[in-house]
Parts: structure tokens; sequence; C-alpha cells
RNA sequence: GCCUCCAUAGCUCAGCUGGUUAGAGCGCCGGACUGUUAAUCCGUAGGUCCAAGGUUCAAGUCCUUGUGGGGGCGCCA
């Protein structure tokens, strides 16, 4: 690639001692001859200063135009300073306009805006630093989902968008018209993942996903990536090996690719170290058990830790309120106008955090509740996942689940049918299920009667019974929730931030 | 769909049991100062208090309905 200016991403490969740079204003100091900016061209964040003594006061008066966003080329010194942000440091030489930025509406400090702003200003919020480190996160998790598939010999392949019928009849589905016949947008590609397995042998699925439930939470879209291999002679247990390779690559990835994106999101990385021990495997059965606290976890038990979790956050709730009170003591009492503004940001954060905290004493009893009144045999629900996963250090594995809350197409388990091949990875800090996958029933007998026990119309289904009609054999795959796995690594607490243009229930602009 | 909280300046919020002319910080604009890091200091401008109806001598504040939003639950990747 061929380009006649220099990328900030690329200043430590630098020789020569003069760059031009391209990019936007991010923000901007003034001061009587010098001009600060904190300049970004896209692949990096870098201090640009004008100084008049340089430039002359002339091209000086012109620099005291520019504002937020205002976009320019810039030339000049480049300097190697510890102190900046990357590092470097421009001394700009000369510099050219394309455009002067009136009235950016969104603050240095993205925090200082709520959600909903945020949101309707998408479109210029992805310019924000901590947008963008998120954007280079994801980038990295869809490498290397790639890189995992492609060095392991499986074949990327597209599954249709458009869909004739509902695939497992369960999820409600957006409605399009298909030359006047209903059409539906594919809530998943198993199906034809599982046809193309057979074709290729190892095979995985990126593309998007439709599901019109109106799910209104922070771990659900409505238009979500999703990546589902799938692979022939198989069995449940090469469905784990797989599912826990391919997490370790990419988390492992980001934390070498993305050290920057990570510290600009305050990301606290020890949390993605994962032991070499491999993530633990559980049965469903077992699992109820740790989450009634019936079954204890190297010492640790699920309710325990929350009565815990409980009682610290209570504590803590009445240390923040009694540093406030203190902090504004010290106001009342009459101090200086910067050690006042240091106190009342102090006293902002902690009310902040209070907020967060009451949230938890709000909501841990009832967590608790749900954990210990949990009835064999239902589907865990968000809290019980959180609950669940806080006894473990690493990603859970949760398998064997009961038949009856699982899809018709998973394998029943040797000797015991009321339960099937199904596995889930649960995330740990109480980001859940980030993976849904099974081994898939081989046994055309077994499956023509699960279509009629889901009531499903089985003409819709006589292509893919083909399936097993024809050289069936054991195979497994599963799903993985791209923006999910982006918003654990990346530790966000809603899924909005973790696509550049979130499509979920009450938001399709911009 | 259910539970719960909320809607006041461009943005983030305060405004107590109803009571004269509705406040702050940030941003904008003007000035001062300054190798600055969310710069700092001084000043100006900026409001149909979400909408409709009601209670009252008096409503940003209380009641009803509606609309929009946050958080939790369900559905799941």
């Amino acid at each position: 690639m061929d380009v006649q200016h220099t990328y900030i991403r690329n200043f430590s490969s630098h020789t020569a001692d003069t760059v031009t740079v391209k990019g936007w204003v991010s923000n901007i100091r003034f001061s009587k001859t010098n001009i600060f900016i904190d300049f970004r061209d896209g692949s990096g964040f870098c201090q640009v200063v004008m100084s008049q003594d340089v430039l002359g006061e002339e091209r000086f008066e012109e620099a005291k135009k520019l504002t937020r966003e205002s976009s320019l080329a810039v030339s000049g010194t480049l300097i190697a300073d510890e102190r900046q942000l990357g590092g470097y440091e421009i001394q700009a030489n000369s510099f050219c306009v394309y455009h002067i930025a009136v009235d950016f509406p969104i603050k240095a400090n993205e925090t200082e805006h709520g959600v909903r702003f945020l949101e309707d200003n998408r479109h210029i919020w992805l310019r924000s630093r901590r947008q963008w480190a998120i954007m280079r996160v994801r980038n990295q998790v869809i490498m290397g989902i790639h890189a995992y598939f492609q060095d392991n010999g499986f074949v990327q392949m597209d599954s249709p968008l458009f869909t004739g019928n509902a695939a497992e009849g369960s999820t409600t589905l957006f409605e399009t018209d298909f030359f006047g016949e209903p059409a539906y947008l594919a809530q998943t590609g198993q199906l034809y993942g599982e046809a193309m397995a057979m074709a290729q042998g190892l095979i995985y699925t990126f593309g998007p996903t439709f599901r019109a439930e109106k799910s209104n939470t922070p771990r659900h879209l409505a238009e979500f990536w999703m990546i589902e291999p799938e692979m022939a002679f198989f069995d449940n247990d090469m469905n784990m090996s797989v599912i826990e390779g391919m997490v370790r690559s990419v988390v492992s990835r980001v934390l070498e690719k993305c050290e920057t994106e990570l510290k600009m999101l305050d990301r606290d990385t020890s949390k993605l170290q994962f032991a070499a021990e491999p993530f633990p495997r559980i049965k469903y059965v077992d699992a109820v058990k740790i989450l009634r606290g019936e079954l204890e976890i190297n010492g640790k038990n699920a309710i325990a830790l929350q009565e815990e979790d409980l009682a610290h956050a209570k504590a803590l709730i009445e240390q923040h309120t009694a540093e406030i009170a203190e902090r504004e003591a010290t106001i009342k009492g009459g101090v200086k106008k910067g050690i006042r503004k240091f106190n009342e940001q102090k006293i902002a954060a902690l009310q902040a955090e209070i907020k967060e905290l009451e949230e938890q004493v709000r909501n841990i009893p009832n967590w608790i509740e749900s954990a210990k009144n949990f009835v064999d045999g239902e589907d865990f629900g968000g809290s019980d996942e959180t609950v669940l996963t806080r006894v473990f250090d690493a990603p859970v594995m949760v398998h064997d689940w009961p038949a009856k809350i699982k899809a018709f197409y998973m394998k029943e388990v040797d000797g015991n049918p009321d339960y099937v091949k199904g596995v889930d990875l649960l995330a740990p800090e109480g980001f859940g299920e980030v993976v849904g996958g099974s081994e898939r029933e081989t046994d055309i007998d077994v499956l023509v009667k699960k279509i009629e026990e889901h009531k499903l119309p089985q003409d819709v289904f006589e292509w893919y019974l083909d399936l097993r009609r024809f050289g069936s054999v054991p195979h497994s795959g599963f799903g993985l929730g791209l923006e999910r796995l982006v918003r654990w690594i990346c530790n966000l607490n809603h899924m909005r931030e973790t696509i550049p243009f979130a499509r979920r229930y009450g938001r399709l602009n911009p």
C-alpha cells in the first residue's frame, strides 16, 4: 500500500525526523504561544504541538481557529516522548486544514453523556477513544476466529439469510416478502452448516443472524454476528475441545495485539489469563447442585459467595457514604477552589459507584433465592449463570442438558434419553452464555420422532433428514455470539457498544 | 410481555413536606493566564421544567392517562 503520509501506528518503525499525518482534532488546548492537539488519524492517537515560534504569527493565528473534530494534515518533527500516549509527539512545522468543525456535540469525556444521547449520535460516537478501542478489539476477535479455524483446516461457508420456515420452531423471526412468498431472516445457519460439513468435513459460518424477540437486555441484539462451526466425526467432548481451543486462541491474540486498547478500556487483563488446566466441564445435574449450594468447588460454595458479595457491597456503600460526608465537610469548611473541585469530582465518582452497589444489593438477594429454589430440569436464568460461574476462575462448560429444554436435533446421552449432549460455555464475571452447541442426532428414526415431539413440520426438514439417509456420521458444532465475546473481553456493560451500529429492540437508527 | 425507577439549559444533573424572578458543572461565545493532558481563572448568553387533563389561592413539585427512556426478569448467541 503506497501512501504519502504516515500513520501513527507506524511511528515506531519510522526513521526520518519529519512526518506528515492526516486526521482529526480529538481535543485541543490553547496557551499563549502553544496549541496542544490530541490528534487522531484512525490508526492511533498522538499529541501535536503547534508553537508560535515555529509557525510564525500568521499561521499560528490560523491554528487558533481549530476546533474539536476539525480535520487537517500536519507536517512536523517526530519526537519520542514517554509522557504522551503512544510515546510520541509531533512538533508541527506546517499544517493544512481540510475542514473546521462547528460545535461537535460529544464531550471529550464520553462518560459524561447518557446512553440515549450517545446511541442517537452513534455515527460520531464511534470517533471517541473508548469506541475506537472497542472496534479495534472487535476486529482482532474477528480475525482471531478466522485464524483459529483456518489454521485448523476449516472451510468458511456462507449460509442463506432468507429461509422459508422457522428452523427450530422456538424463536420469533423477522418476516419479509420474498417475491410474494413469506420468508424469514435466518436465526441460525446450523442445518445448512451440517450439510456442508458432510461435503467439506470441517466448516464454519461467519455471518449476520436475526432474532425478532423483544428482548430488552444488555446481552441481546436483534441483528448480531454468529460463528457456527460444524465438524464431521466429532463427538461432544471433541466439540468442547474446539470451543476451548478457539476461545483461548482468540483471547490470547487480543491480549497480545490490543494491549493499548485494553488499557484504554481499563480492562483488568488478569481476568482474561486462564490457568493451563482445561476449562471446567460440568454436567447439568452437577451445575444444579452447585447452584443450590449442595456441591462445592475447591471449597467454594455458590450461595455463600453471593452472601459474601452482598455483605461486601453493603460495607462498601457504608464506607463510600462516610467518605462522601467527610469530603462534603471539607468543602463546607471553606477551601480553595481547586481542592473543592477535586473533592466534588471524588464525590460524584463515589455516588456513581454507590448507585451500582445499590443495584447489586437489590439484585443479589433475588439471585440467591432463585439459585436456592432452582427447579431441576429447568433452564438457567441470567442470574443463575452469574451465581454458577462465580465459583470458577475460568469459563465453564455445562453439558448433558435435559432434553426437553433443548433443540430437537441434539443427540441423546447414551442410555439416558432424558438428557442430550448439548454444551453451553458460560463466561465469568456475569457475562453468561457466549457459546451454545451440541453433538447432533445421527439416527433418522430418533430424529423423525423428535421432530414430531417438537410439533415441527417434517416436510420442510426432508432435505435435512437426507443427511442421515446418505452416510450419516457422528458430528458436532456450536454457535458463538461475536458481540457477546467482544462484550466479555472488553468488559462492557451493554451490547450496544460491541457493534458499530446496534440493531436491537427499540433501536433502528442511525 | 412483566416488575421497577426516571423525564428540568446543547450535555450531565440539583431543585426538601406545593409558596415571589428555576440553579450548578461541562460545552458555546468574549477576556485573562499558561508545556498543556477532561488545562485553569473571570464574565456573557442560553429554559413552553416530556404531552394532555385534573386537584389547589398557588404546581417543576401532588393525582390520572399517554409518550419516550434506564435498570431487573423472561426468550437466547
